[in-house]
DNA sequence: CTCCAGTTCAAACGACCGTTTGAACTATGC
DNA sequence: GCATAGTTCAAACGGTCGTTTGAACTGGAG
């Protein structure tokens, strides 16, 4: 028998990505996960400590390079003048989905996680995610903010949760059994599908 | 003691819309809401069956008279003519919004309700969610497509998953997190600001 | 009063939960 | 070889879960 080139620790963020995404943090146990993990039961707590410890450490290793991608995105525009509406909506909004779901399947399990734990019915554990995704949120604000001048700042917040949300909802597939709706579409198209309608609610949908 | 006004089956559906609108269905338990209903824990089974029979009957109540109304609405908007987008975006969240919101405390619970189980982590939830507010579901779409007819079935279906998924958001409160929003606003300021973001993006942000 | 269907009750069922324990294994440095 | 730190293991901990049981209570009909 081999050695796993994973170890028992990237083993066991692998699968909570998945699982946590696909039953969420209360409807997933730690021997579902272990299990699929061919890891043992008290791995969990010998690596990570608790089971919500387990999910803060999955949570940040998805959320980094969507973080990484979406600072430098920012940098660059930035460094160019004031950007427009749709090139931030896009700077937020590719990370996201595109370098997310254009790594194959891994990639979808990833979104799908990343979606379902954003609006987790619990709020200690929505908390946990906006942690994460904190940082470079105020900044965003202000840049949205100073591109789209005749909104009010209530009504730039507003549509920045809208787009959080669309996007996460989109992230975690839950609006697959929509009808007649082929959801699965191309991640590229997806991204540009959102993002137009985004631009054109942040244009002429929010208050002035 | 006096008898209470609510019987126990009533006591238990009004309990269990606000647990499971604050942790979910799997983030809560039977024992939680029997106690807070001040019913013996046996009641649940004994006068619904199980506990998912207990949320299924909570989402029947809950959006009984919202699918009432849509149909009212829509009705109404057929009556006379080809109806708006802006119309038939309208009677969508209003219903969702105002008729649940406007009714104070409670209100706020079923809109919380019934925005938590719309995307529940659980797919056979959802399904749960979606085989209730299905009937209409096809009508509106048809009435959508016509109200825009140079944009593609597929975009018109896009716009209202994004629709259905915003109205669910803001009916949760789940973003009541985001950075300097103070979300809870005025309910009808609310609809107003959905609408009119939502009309913005179904006229000029679909795919023609 | 008796009967009976409807309802409530305390108690327990087996199953599963997250977590902990202490021994067993593994590999590396001396 | 031996010691040692890192890791994995089976087993069990107390607790909570949804569900079931059978007896006790309730209020009106005959």
């Amino acid at each position: 028998m081999e050695t796993p080139v994973e170890s028992t620790r990237e083993r066991l963020l692998n699968v909570a990505e998945q699982r946590f995404g696909e039953g969420g943090y209360e409807g997933t146990s730690l021997r579902a996960i272990t299990v699929a993990a061919a890891a043992n039961i008290a791995a969990v707590n010998y690596h990570f400590g608790s089971k919500e410890a387990l999910l803060r450490a999955a949570v940040a290793r998805a959320m980094a390079p969507v973080n990484t991608e979406r600072r430098r995105r920012l940098d660059q525009l930035e460094a160019g003048g004031l950007p427009t509406p749709e090139q931030l909506i896009r700077a937020f909004i590719e990370p996201g989905l595109e370098l997310v779901l254009r790594r194959g399947e891994r990639g979808a399990v990833v979104a799908r996680f990343i979606g379902r734990i954003a609006f987790d019915p619990s709020q200690r554990i929505r908390e946990l995610y906006a942690a994460e995704s904190d940082p470079i949120e105020k900044r965003y604000l202000a840049a949205l903010q100073a591109a789209l001048p005749r909104a009010t700042p209530e009504a730039v917040a507003f549509g920045y949760v809208n787009m959080l949300g669309l996007l996460a909802l989109h992230q975690s597939q839950a609006l697959s059994r929509a009808p007649g709706v082929t959801e699965p579409e191309d991640p590229g198209t997806l991204a540009e599908n959102l993002i137009a309608f985004l631009v054109a609610a942040f244009d002429r949908g929010l208050r002035s």
